[in-house]
DNA sequence: GTCTATAAAGCGATAGAC
DNA sequence: GTCTATCGCTTTATAGAC
């Protein structure tokens, strides 16, 4: 190993242990020290490889825009994959994605809190969320009969219903379990009023 | 005023001054000092009604409720009077709200990350959101069929829908405009299935 | 490039005056 | 009950050794 990939590698390390530590104690209860310690290496390493706290985390903001399509992407194959019923295909990923790790929800909370803070960032944070975006807009045309309603304007409802559902269901496990994503997207589309009556 | 008022008059401005700055800074964020101030005490009076920067937390956390059902008890009382179309009314009234309100989501979204990450306060959490959950719950109840969905059921979605919706109109306002608000909660009990296709 | 030691600042909380 | 002054701890960031 290349002395510049064993740098480019204590950097992917930070990164990875700064993810873990914002999600867990937030930007202000994360401490550099802990940081670097969840990562195997003291501070110095950190403000060797970054300018400090704020730039550390900015970075990881901007860096994790590309997990993130990475997730798209998978996510748009298993729909490919199961188009029996695509619908369900997706929730259950998203479920499964969401449950998986723990600490994903909580760190996009931290983004979007510190973005809302701190307007000059909302820009990078609409950035992070475009491709995920584009994506899902992508396996909804190839899925569904959206009747004219432009797939973008799909793929913000679903999202913004899921996002909602996933903090519900870490506060309340039991008024979100996962059917309920399932059903949820299922009336978006179909409608509550022609779902049959099982009561 | 008495003593006995003056107290509980300085309790409440420091709880307001205390969600302010919370949803501003953050738990962490947020110094005792800067609460005090901008309640327009010191530090002093802060330690002489409450036991610290957390349990001040934690007391906001709880007495938030009541200004959540009071905001419920209005919208059932808004989507009451206005019975020719309930569905728009809610919609519009929560945008309205949120707009209005620029600190409630972040305030919100601060309470979320502290109940995940200290898991003994995740009841109260659930406490805080029964009563207005249980409230549009009603409301939906006497506007719409459900078609044997349970209200608390719907009630759970319209909820997660709108919060999900209010988080990505503060990053992408034009994503998220307040008529998506309206046709998103349309489309859940009508389907996008039988939206007449305007393109 | 990473570690150890230290500087400088900010924080929550307490004590005593009024 | 509230304010002022201060303690003690934690934190970010830097400097110098290796």
């Amino acid at each position: 190993m290349s002395r510049a990939e064993a740098k480019t590698r204590t950097r992917e390390l930070l990164l990875d242990a700064a993810a873990l530590t914002f999600a867990r104690k937030g930007f202000h209860g994360a401490t550099v020290d802990e940081i670097a310690e969840a990562a195997g290496f003291t501070i110095g390493a950190l403000y060797a490889n970054f300018e400090g706290k704020e730039q550390l985390f900015l970075e990881l903001l901007s860096s994790r825009a590309s997990s993130q399509i990475a997730a798209a992407e998978e996510l748009v194959r298993e729909g490919a994959a199961t188009a029996t019923d695509p619908l369900r295909a997706i929730s259950q990923y998203l479920v499964d994605l969401a449950d998986k790790d723990a600490d994903f929800a909580p760190l996009q909370a931290e983004f979007w809190l510190y973005a809302v803070r701190n307007p000059h960032v909302l820009d990078t944070m609409a950035e992070q969320m475009r491709e995920p975006h584009a994506a899902l807009a992508r396996l909804i045309t190839e899925s569904v009969d959206t009747h004219g309603v432009p797939p973008d304007t799909v793929a913000t409802v679903v999202f913004a219903l899921f996002q909602g559902l996933v903090r519900r269901r870490r506060v309340d496990p039991a008024s979100a379990p996962p059917e309920l994503f399932a059903s949820a997207l299922q009336w978006l589309f179909t409608g509550i009023e022609h779902t049959e009556d099982t009561s």
